[in-house]
DNA sequence: CCCGCTTCTTGACCCAGGTCAAAGACGCGG
DNA sequence: CCGCGTCTTTGACCTGGGTCAAGAAGCGGG
């Protein structure tokens, strides 16, 4: 997960947006895609119903819109600032012809992409094929240092942890007090003592 | 989806697999990737039960592997000719190499990763949020000529079609008879009738 | 310390859809 | 035309998990 080498920096523009500032909005031909500097931005979609839904939320270090861009569609969603960002911009025409003349911004973006895709095609299968609890045994294992007894602290409040694992939040809730009961974890607040780190693991599916 | 340019296609080394063959197999460091010129192959994952969960399925024309290859993993799953298949051959690091020096390779691989993103996030997207019948009513949309009243011949089996949905077989049957008493489509073995276009894509969610 | 917000937990209820099992259908070779 | 294997349909049943609604914590501000 190398950052951006100096060659592909200079392709973009910085950029900052305050909190609630559109970095770009849906079905908007996509011409520019971004790297987060600082900040956050959170990506949604309003239904028909007029509902908001969120897909995701990024951070530091994240990129966001370079598929879109780089295959030269319109955005799916819109994505707003959440609180001041900062933000590179790069234009997706800009960075296919340095792709062209530059050799290491090809190679970067290949690995950018491929990284991207992994990431996707996981969450695919968790999504596709297991169950809450198993998305969050894996969801655990995965934030938990390899030395146990090891604690988990989140970051982010539950309701959120709850839409990132694809379920509602109530069902997080009787989900962890489940695991609690059977011995594999101890809540205490914002905190998770995993208490039987194999366990976990062989319910997160290897 | 343009098929690659002759310098890319130079990179590859044809391949026969006989029906049943192993392009390559679960947890093998992913050095090649594939282009399938003929044939088809199918991917699963044995899971801890020793049961075979088909994960996705590629014909002629469809690449195969290259986003763990390219960022240098191991492949996830197994991948199996169903009958004899051609393909080409790529290795990632000769591939990252040519990216490096001919400028057209970085080009194209760029818009392939893109665009395969994209597919993974759509399929994301439908999975994460929707109901069989919605996620059907998007399918049959896609398949279905502009022009109506239109016809989709479906050219896999249901079972097979199901479990591109992410269903059951059982359930796919039930829906399309539900969607059928609707008054939506009309059902006649492997053929459906488009009786009510509008209606169909406004269930697909726009 | 109390009030009002927001978040978290719990209970009750409901439904989409998965599994099992038993018929139909539809080939297809003999 | 018959038998047999593969698909597909149907019914019965069950469970995960979503939604609604009502508490229970937290927590910052006055």
């Amino acid at each position: 997960m190398s950052s951006p080498p100096a060659a592909v920096d200079s392709l973009a523009t910085r950029r900052l947006y305050p909190g609630g500032g559109l970095l770009f909005r849906a079905d908007e031909p996509a011409k520019e895609f971004f790297h987060i500097v600082s900040g956050a931005v959170r990506v949604y979609k309003t239904d028909a119903q007029g509902r908001e839904l969120e897909v995701a939320r990024f951070g530091p270090g994240e990129f966001l819109g370079e598929a879109v861009a780089l295959a030269g569609g319109r955005y799916p969603f819109t994505a707003e600032a959440v609180r001041e960002t900062h933000a590179l911009c790069f234009s997706a025409a800009g960075v296919l012809s340095a792709v062209e003349t530059h050799p290491g911004t090809g190679r970067f973006f290949v690995d950018l992409l491929a990284r991207k895709c992994l990431l996707l095609s996981g969450r695919l299968e968790s999504l596709g094929l297991r169950t809450v609890r198993q998305r969050l045994a894996r969801f655990l294992c995965a934030s938990s240092t390899e030395q146990r007894p090891s604690v988990v602290r989140l970051k982010v409040k539950k309701g959120e942890l709850a839409r990132f694992l694809g379920a509602a939040g109530e069902t997080l809730s009787r989900t962890l007090r489940q695991m609690q009961e059977d011995g594999v974890i101890e809540v205490r607040g914002a905190s998770i003592l995993i208490k039987d780190y194999d366990r976990l693991r062989s319910e997160a599916g290897e």
